[in-house]
DNA sequence: ATGAAAGCGCTAACAG
DNA sequence: CTGTTAGCGCTTTCAT
């Protein structure tokens, strides 16, 4: 660990562009971070100056002086996935514009972090705790709150979150999907994915809209880890559980673009309608494209990121819940198919 | 912006660990960070006493007074794509062992990196700036270097790293894959992806290897953007441009893949052996698993990781550029097939 | 092997 | 609107 900063081009200081400007240093702090307190002609000065010097503020020395952290601590799991760098982009953007800077941890399972992992950000005092997903193990909410910052958690709507929440109503979205099978007028619908977590708020609200048309979905539960080769063996057994299935929801588009690579080989598969949930890229250039429901984690993320700026800004959180809307993808995956027989 | 971190609990300091210790601030300060320089039985003592007060260092007061930041900044384009998801695990694993923290910036895509964009992590006074990728803008290579820390490249293995580098030969990919097809007996093999930068370079390896039996590959370029429709769009393009084709060799595995799935509903097409590269996770879970060069992400970024590491540590590094290997994956997509007409 | 004094660069607090 | 003074918490430097 031989760098050392100082070392090199001995750094620009507030107290050389103090001079340069014909300021003190204070004034120059000001103008940099509440320029309303400083009259524009001296803030111009001030700027020309920063410009002239190549100053940039030392963030060790400001945060330590102020008690104020730039950084904000994100843990992520699975950042490959889509969604989830969708909803880190959305954050970053909203609050680097803000001069915070997101500091993301990527862990294997929000259910499986350790309190260790947090704790590793704790010598950068980050100003607020963000989580795409939720914190369900009470262990880890304890830790989370004894660091006693706002925290933020995302995408799946539960009821107690720790402090503030932005997600999705997955109900809605399973809602809308099931009226839209209602509509096309399928008559044996199964839902196949997860029957837990998100996945039962999926299975609920597909449900319930079809109970509206006098149709009850039949719910193949898939346990193991989404892939391609996991919808395919959903296919087969949502076939098997239900022989005249006409229509399958999967719990997520991984599971459907799986199933529809393997029911193209097969004409007897083929003519079953077949829907996904998210609305990854891949959804709309599959074969067969797939109908879905489209989730905006951009949205997610950039919601959570202003809600969290107005909570450091030092405002009140009256609705500490946010809910995203959700909207049907209808594609050809789910267009009327022809009876068995073809 | 109200919170303050100095606020809420009173920060537990050096100077309370060394009271309760019984030694001075600055054998807590060694005991931490030099444990070598402490007589083990008083640092003991010293573990002891933060363990008991919960004594966390604070960065800011440590960076700014030893001029040392923990802050490694990383540039990364497309953080979704699972390769360059695993460079960054890799990375971050190795460097946060050892007590760095990555922070990461996500950007468009490194040809179009702004030095705004690098300026604004400038702040935090990084220690050393990573690229999961290289930096091909001259302009931006100034201000890279001006900024006087290590600097990592990854992925592509250039002549002219800025400063070091960890990658892949692609053309040593792209040769094996040729050394496939010549003993799998393919007559007319096809090229099909980018042949520009590393895609040339996997072309040139993949031609050079036919080369040695007798064979001449025809290339098909892909310029429109990675996607399963531009891999159809290429499949095409290939019988088009080589009707007696029986074997094609896309750049990457979504090409692969977005061809494979248009070539199973038409047999015409089926008869065509089909590889990639990059073997990301659906690649094996395929209807008929696919053939590609495998790449270790992980590798990459762990290696990069600890060449950083050494480097950081005063270390001089003789090799400034590493290549990681890459390996065969050899599936059923390139099973010898039957002439054309089945 | 340990300690005392000093100061990293900035901004809070108070003064004018 | 601007300035003066002091000190955030740590670790360097020099001393013992």
């Amino acid at each position: 660990m031989i760098f050392h900063y100082k070392d090199r081009r001995r750094s620009v200081r507030v107290e050389d562009v103090a001079y340069e400007a014909g300021v003190s240093p204070i004034t120059v702090s000001r103008a940099l971070s509440s320029p309303d307190l400083v009259k524009p002609e001296t803030r111009e000065r001030v700027m020309r100056a920063v410009e002239r010097l190549g100053y940039v503020v030392n963030t060790y020395a400001s945060s330590l002086r102020s008690g104020r952290s730039t950084i904000v601590s994100m843990f992520v799991s699975g950042i490959a996935n889509p969604h989830t760098n969708a909803v880190m982009r959305g954050c970053a953007e909203v609050m680097e514009a803000r001069g915070f800077h997101l500091m993301v941890t990527q862990v294997d399972s929000l259910d499986t972090l350790k309190a260790e992992q947090v704790n590793a950000v704790q010598p950068l005092r980050p100003a607020a705790l963000v989580f795409v997903g939720t914190v369900n193990s009470p262990e880890l909410r304890e830790v989370i709150v004894e660091r006693d910052v706002p925290v933020m958690e995302m995408w799946d709507l539960i009821d107690d979150p720790i402090d503030m929440l932005v997600g999705f109503c997955h109900r809605d979205g399973g809602r809308q999907m099931g009226r839209h099978f209602a509509e096309q007028g399928f008559r044996h619908p199964v839902y196949a994915g997860r029957t837990t977590g998100r996945g039962a708020d999926r299975l609920e609200g597909f449900t319930e809209a079809l109970a509206g048309a006098g149709l009850k979905p039949v719910a193949v539960p898939v346990t193991e880890p989404v892939s391609f080769a996991a919808g395919h063996q959903a296919l087969l057994a949502a076939v098997a559980k239900e022989p005249k299935c006409d229509a399958i929801f999967f719990s997520n588009d991984i599971l459907a673009i799986g199933a529809s690579m393997y029911a193209a080989t097969d004409p007897a598969l083929a003519r079953i309608a077949l829907a996904g949930f998210g609305d990854i890229v891949f959804s709309g250039q599959l074969p067969v494209p797939l109908t879905t429901v489209r989730t905006s984690g951009r949205d997610v993320g950039r919601r959570a990121g202003e809600m969290l700026l107005r909570r450091l800004g030092g405002e009140a959180i009256a609705e500490r819940i946010v809910a995203c809307e959700s909207l049907l993808q209808v594609r050809a995956s789910t267009a009327l198919r022809l009876p068995a027989k073809s």
